[in-house]
DNA sequence: ACCTAACTGTGTACTAAGTAAGCAGAGTGT
DNA sequence: ACACTCTGCTTACTTAGTACACAGTTAGGT
């Protein structure tokens, strides 16, 4: 499962011509990508074997293994593929421009819950990818702002979407996995209660008790609208406050 | 791998009673949380194998079969420990309150990176983290929120500093496998930068040739700022707006 | 038209990692 | 002393990624 990320690159970046000798294909890079996001999309990132793929593409397992390099590489083809079916963000007033942004992700997010379980270490930024952050780019380019602030603004709103979007998918695992939903599974958990004593976690009784955890915000929206809040005092300001050095790179 | 979750609440809720029979043990569960943890803190996520903990014990792996029941219920046992080692947020105004969340946490995940690329589907939260959520959400109790305003306000700059966390998890992972520092690599990889044409990607070219990308701001300093400054601007507001009903739970 | 090199799909087999099962020795309560 | 219980160990099974070699297929050079 090691990944050579200079040969992810070469795969996403510059698809190999097709071999003008031997017999055609049957199979093919993309239908490997695609009976592989199928299989994700419905059984989960744990089912996504490449012998579970072969066996719904009616081939063997190692006929894969012709037409992508190995399972990582596989990942970041299939990363890359979602990305190419999201819109890319249109031009128009910055703040819309980012809403519509994190809307797409959030879709995707949604229709591909598994995106967000892979350990993205190795995941290679493809052309897809690249070509919506430009986009998402474009949208605060006309505000005045440096090259790295731009970044940082874009960065932050997709930074909040792959948070939300996490405890989301961990939401659907979970409920795939036991058959029972979030909701159930908390009522049915009694015993786990009667920790909830008033002296360890005054708050969360009380939360609870107010009925706070049974009408929850939607994460979503609620977040998205408090960071793009955020951004439009960082971005209307008179002058914008330098950032502390910390410790981020 | 597939782990029961009423057995991991079970597990970190209720910590079984020392028995009284037997030979004592030369292991315990603790002991082998805490190797679990230097194992990957030092050598990654991957490197975290039941055999690899019980070697660095000095003892067999199917010894840590008597400690904990699996693997996965060993992942939860791990973050709540890591989880332990962090204060707990002190009293006082809520944007000072929810900065040191937030640092707490990203202190965490800088210490412990291997957190962010469990899939955390099946991760139950154990008495600390939720001892140190609770303590969040004091610090924005005295506000006349709703409950669930509660809830979500303290959500979203969690959600914040998991999706800062995870890309810096990233990085840690690709520079721990490849040896070669996020800069060095991207910085020898001028074959893809040969694809970053004007057409396709006219910001990021941009930002590339102004230097955009050389003096990065701090993702989580610039954010987490973003965050409170929105969330500011919801709770000082005269009155609140509504919560758009969307897409989530 | 043939030969050859390039290419495809397959079968077999190896490796790593989680973990089930059963065993031998150790220590406590009757 | 006996029985019960608990610990750590040995062995072996299972799942998943993938290396390797083989057989059949096709296009281009002779």
């Amino acid at each position: 499962m090691k990944s050579d990320r200079n040969r992810s690159v070469r795969l996403l970046w510059e698809p190999p011509a097709e071999p003008t000798r031997g017999p055609k294909a049957a199979l093919s890079q993309s239908r490997v990508v695609e009976a592989a996001i199928k299989v994700a999309d419905a059984e989960g990132v744990d089912a996504l074997t490449m012998r579970r793929v072969a066996e719904t593409l009616g081939f063997t397992t190692m006929s894969l293994y012709r037409h992508v390099p190995g399972k990582s590489e596989l990942l970041d083809l299939m990363v890359d593929a979602v990305w190419g079916e999201t819109e890319s963000t249109p031009k128009g007033p910055w703040r819309d421009g980012l809403d519509f942004f994190a809307r797409q992700m959030w879709a995707m997010y949604r229709a591909h819950p598994w995106m967000l379980q892979l350990t993205t270490s190795r995941r290679m930024p493809g052309p897809h990818a690249m070509t919506r952050q430009d986009a998402a780019y474009v949208a605060v380019s006309e505000l005045g702002l440096r090259s790295e602030e731009i970044v940082a603004v874009v960065t932050a709103v997709a930074q909040f979407v792959d948070g939300v979007g996490r405890t989301m998918a961990d939401r659907v695992q979970a409920e795939r996995e036991t058959g029972v939903s979030e909701e159930d599974w908390w009522n049915g958990r009694e015993s786990l209660w009667e920790h909830f004593t008033p002296d360890r976690l005054p708050m969360m009784t009380h939360i609870w008790n107010t009925g706070g955890f049974e009408r929850l915000l939607d994460e979503f929206e609620f977040g998205l609208a408090r960071v793009l809040d955020g951004l439009a005092v960082f971005i209307e300001a008179e002058e914008r406050p330098q950032v502390r050095r910390g410790t981020c790179l």
